[in-house]
DNA sequence: GAAACAATCACCCTATAGGGTGATTGCGAA
DNA sequence: TTCGCAATCACCCTATAGGGTGATTGTTTC
């Protein structure tokens, strides 16, 4: 694993910063610069042409003209599945940045950052870790329970949350009323008396905030 | 908020980490070990019999006899659902970690990390942020993508997707057909067409897939 | 230019969901 | 000890969902 070298592309509209970086990244020898691109569009184009280019990492900036590069990741990953993304951001813009790992990518990395520190981030990411910083990591430990505290809201009781579960599992009263060893009457009354607790008036807006975490 | 202190309680059953963990975070003025317990079973009896009592940071050891440290979790912010809770492992055992993180804990460090680094992570934590080790922290990306791979599999139309999107909203057939200007007949036909690309029967189960990332 | 398929619409029928009202039991808190 | 409320069940009625079959139009692909 060690052995092999990296291909690294690296897509970036910036001339200077694209040069600076691929100097920099290709003085160490577990990396090589194969490509570099200013534009997703143009990347993907070059990919569509030559199926054999593949490589292992890719620099993506995050704010790049024509698609950027958040809205690029799912369209690489569509041509690219294995690859690794690693976005390249001007601040910590904390949204931004959880979209984009959301989107697909598996790191991130500031451009304010030294170069020493973006080969850092790569060769974390080539050993299939990914870097991050405490207030990214605290804004996706958040983001893991549904929204910061907007989860404590609302509450069922253990049976309509039972019976809730069930619904979100595709079963009918009928058949959630045999599991729970209930009248389907009492399986309905209990829906009727959630659907108001959530403030909904069907299956899909209950089941959509249980999936969404947004209860208990 | 540099000037206040923070209050920290330790759930741990082996007494001499307990007394030493305690002793060390004394030593530091920002900290202060108000309490320690050695199950969570005691600390919420605790809480019940005082509930002036409110830690600020609450290091918690992720084996513990009885209600093992993750069990305990929901239980603990359920009663303090502002507290900052800090995971104790002793291994990196990614599994239980991130359930861990999943189910409220924002940070964790390993017992073996010096005193020096549990102080480290309580102060992240303190000022909002969340320690993470590179392997975590992917292992976390993979857990926000709903499972490394599976996701890429199923795909549905342009004109599917729409419908399934007003479905999860919970909009009825005919909502949707004056939304998107067709008959509700057509709205029914492909509602038909994607329940048996996606093998499901119902709009419940297809709303589920929908919610957890498991299409396109 | 035939074959495949997305998108559109129609009619059949039954099963399921959803809303209203009302009643009983039993528990825990005021 | 009354009040509130969770859990249980019943009957009313209408709206919606779901499955089957079949047809037309237009685009794309081989």
């Amino acid at each position: 694993m060690k052995a092999s070298i990296k291909k690294i592309t690296l897509i970036e509209d910036v001339p200077s910063i694209r040069e600076n970086v691929s100097k920099f990244i290709n003085l160490h020898d577990e990396f090589e610069v194969c490509k570099t691109f200013d534009s997703v569009e143009s990347f993907i184009l070059s990919v569509d042409h030559n199926s054999a280019f593949c490589p292992d990492i890719i620099l993506l900036d995050i704010g790049l003209p024509g698609m950027s590069g958040v809205e690029g990741i799912p369209h690489i990953l569509d041509k690219l599945p294995e690859v690794d993304i690693i976005m390249l951001t001007t601040y910590e813009e904390e949204e931004v940045i959880l979209k984009a790992l959301c989107s697909g990518a598996c790191s991130y990395i500031s451009k304010k950052a030294s170069l020493k520190q973006i080969v850092e981030a790569m060769r974390i990411v080539a050993e299939g870790g990914s870097y991050m910083s405490p207030s990214i990591a605290r804004e996706i430990v958040n983001h893991l329970l549904g929204g910061p505290k907007k989860t404590i809201t609302n509450s069922l009781t253990e049976r309509q949350n039972q019976i809730l579960k069930g619904l979100s599992e595709g079963k009918s009263y009928k058949h959630i009323s045999e599991e729970l060893f209930i009248s389907i009457e009492t399986v309905r009354t209990h829906i009727k008396k959630l659907y108001r607790h959530l403030q909904v008036n069907n299956k899909a807006e209950a089941i959509a905030m249980y999936l969404q975490g947004k209860i208990k």
